[in-house]
RNA sequence: GUCCCCAUCGUCUAGUCAGGUCCAGGACACCGGCCUUUCACGCCGGCAACACCGGUUCAAAUCCGGUUGGGGACGCCA
């Protein structure tokens, strides 16, 4: 296999969902791996249901990812000249034939067949009609379909599956589809087929969801005198229910957009949807890039389908929480000078940044995120658990308000009057604010954390947080004395 | 109904092809402990699975057969 050509081609009927996604990385991580090639292509021939806005959509959401590809985007519209070509020729050669059988004709015999639990294939009625036969009804202005002639062989066909290993199939089992419609516009199958041969596509990665598409579309390459390529069928992603998710049923928590807008890495989403039917046969779960494409290959990807274990209305998680879990695995591990841009953008869409945080305050902003980040899950956090660092505008939280303040209220002139030292103080640093806080407390004939957390209160908004004494000086002598002196306005 | 695929902790999975080193390993989640001004991180420990039945074999998570269960497909969608 000297180059390696894979594709990717979405059909632009909704946002790029996490199975698309997957399958997206998959043939993408090959490619990386194998110096091959991966065309985009878009497969709009369902004109009814394809959108501008969809496309828009599918193309972003791999751009978030950052899954690049080397050719495309290619839509399958604009090669219809090839697909009734192909159906043509199918026709003359006898390979496919006419079927005026009617869509109701044939819904009517779908629900008997399903209700006499019988099996609900094409029955062939058009198979065997005469030429005058299909002559008489083409001049009597009757619609008509394609549908490939399947061959009447015994016996099976079939082929190496790279992860499911050898597939196959009774040629009785396989029904004669159809490959153009009566309006003369041609289906999936053959569309598919015909693409991949023009782009001598060397590899179809795709869900199991395409198995039975397989079988029939190896009888097209056949009846089209071309090789086939490689298949490699990837397990489906379900859902907790093990119902195969859908953008349909599963609204935005499947969609990419989703985690780009709550604050995921878009490297690590790509971690977290690799080990969804993938694993390296050791241990690891976390890969840069690099490491990922070379750790990567076809005969690791799973069999068996893997479940996407989001818990609707689950307090705690918002999505799989490994999915999490892998996110604050790296906003918490990677380089910080490679989060704060990613941080940048989360605090201009909420009118928290300052440019000097590229400017003479840039180290402060890196040692401010990196103060922060081990608590945090997602990026969204620095714009809310931690926006007391970027604004002076911010909650003070119930719970913490409860517990920390309105309980003691000696905290009333406690912080103020520590306030005044702070203010007196020429040297704002940890020692000295740690100092005085615990004098504070002394006199005040309370425990430390009496004085410490209503500080934290007070000053962040927050139960929890870094060191104490940190966080006052990295928000600044200035901003903790005004906010330590408005701590009576919170009692009642 | 027919065909195809699959089956290890709650979830993601290692181990299955080349049977013994597996009374089954890792991660997430959960529970406990340490650390600590809080929470988190980190570290330590714990809970938790080979779907079932039969066969082959000295030996089966691993091979074979069956059962059950789950999924997918069966469209003038892709």
């Amino acid at each position: 296999m000297p180059h390696p050509r894979l594709r990717f081609p979405p059909s632009p009927t909704g946002y790029l969902h996490i199975g698309g996604a997957r399958t997206a990385l998959y043939n993408w991580l090959y490619v990386k791996k194998t110096g091959g090639t991966l065309v985009l292509r878009i497969e709009d021939t369902d004109t009814d249901r394809s959108s501008e806005e969809s496309i828009a959509g599918i193309i972003e959401g791999l751009e978030w990812l950052g899954i690049d590809w080397d050719e495309g985007p290619y839509f399958q519209t604009d090669f219809s000249a090839d697909h009734r070509r192909a159906a043509d020729k199918l026709l003359q050669e006898g390979k496919a034939y006419r079927c005026f059988c009617t869509r109701e004709e044939l819904e009517k015999k779908r629900e008997a067949a399903l209700a006499a639990k019988q099996n609900v294939g094409y029955d062939g009625t058009c198979r065997h009609l005469s030429e005058d036969q299909v002559e008489g009804k083409l001049e009597a202005g009757l619609d008509s379909v394609l549908r490939f002639k399947v061959p009447e062989r015994q016996g099976k066909i079939g082929y190496h599956d790279e992860v499911l290993g050898r597939i196959e199939s009774s040629y009785a089992e396989i029904d004669d589809f159809v490959i153009v419609r009566s309006n003369g516009s041609p289906l999936y199958l053959l569309c598919n087929v015909v693409d991949d041969i023009r782009d001598r596509i060397s590899h179809v990665v795709r869900g199991q969801d395409h198995m039975t598409n397989t079988i029939k579309q190896l009888l097209l390459y056949e009846a089209l005198g071309a090789p086939v390529p490689i298949f490699a069928h990837m397990p489906l992603t379900l859902d907790t229910k093990k119902a195969k998710i859908s953008k349909r049923s599963h609204g935005e928590i499947v969609a990419v957009q989703f985690y780009r807008d709550n604050g995921f890495l878009p490297w690590a989403f790509n971690n977290f949807l690799v080990l969804l039917g993938w694993s390296p046969g050791d241990d690891r779960e976390i890969f840069s890039r690099e490491e990922l494409i070379e750790a990567f290959s076809l005969d690791r990807i799973n069999k068996s389908a893997s479940i996407f274990n989001y818990r609707k209305g689950d307090p705690k998680f918002f999505t799989d929480p490994k999915a999490i879990a892998i996110n604050e695995h790296y906003l918490r591990t990677i380089p910080v000078e490679e989060l704060a841009p990613q941080v940048r953008e989360v605090l201009i869409d909420h009118g928290l940044w300052h440019d000097d945080y590229d400017g003479a305050r840039h180290r402060w902003f890196l040692d401010t995120i990196e103060l922060i980040r081990s608590r945090f899950h997602v990026l969204t956090d620095f714009a809310t658990m931690g926006r007391a660092y970027f604004s002076d505008e911010y909650e003070i939280e119930e719970k913490p308000l409860n517990k920390n303040v309105l309980k003691h209220p000696g905290l009333k002139q406690w912080l103020p009057e520590l306030a005044d030292d702070y203010e007196k103080l020429s040297d704002f640093s940890v020692e000295h604010t740690e100092k005085l806080a615990r004098v504070c407390a002394e006199q005040a004939g309370v425990k430390p954390g009496v004085i410490i957390n209503g500080m934290r209160t007070v000053v962040t908004g927050q139960l929890a947080g870094p060191s104490m004494f940190d966080i006052l000086v990295t928000i600044g002598q200035e901003k903790v004395v005004s906010r330590l002196k408005k701590t009576p306005q919170l009692y009642p």
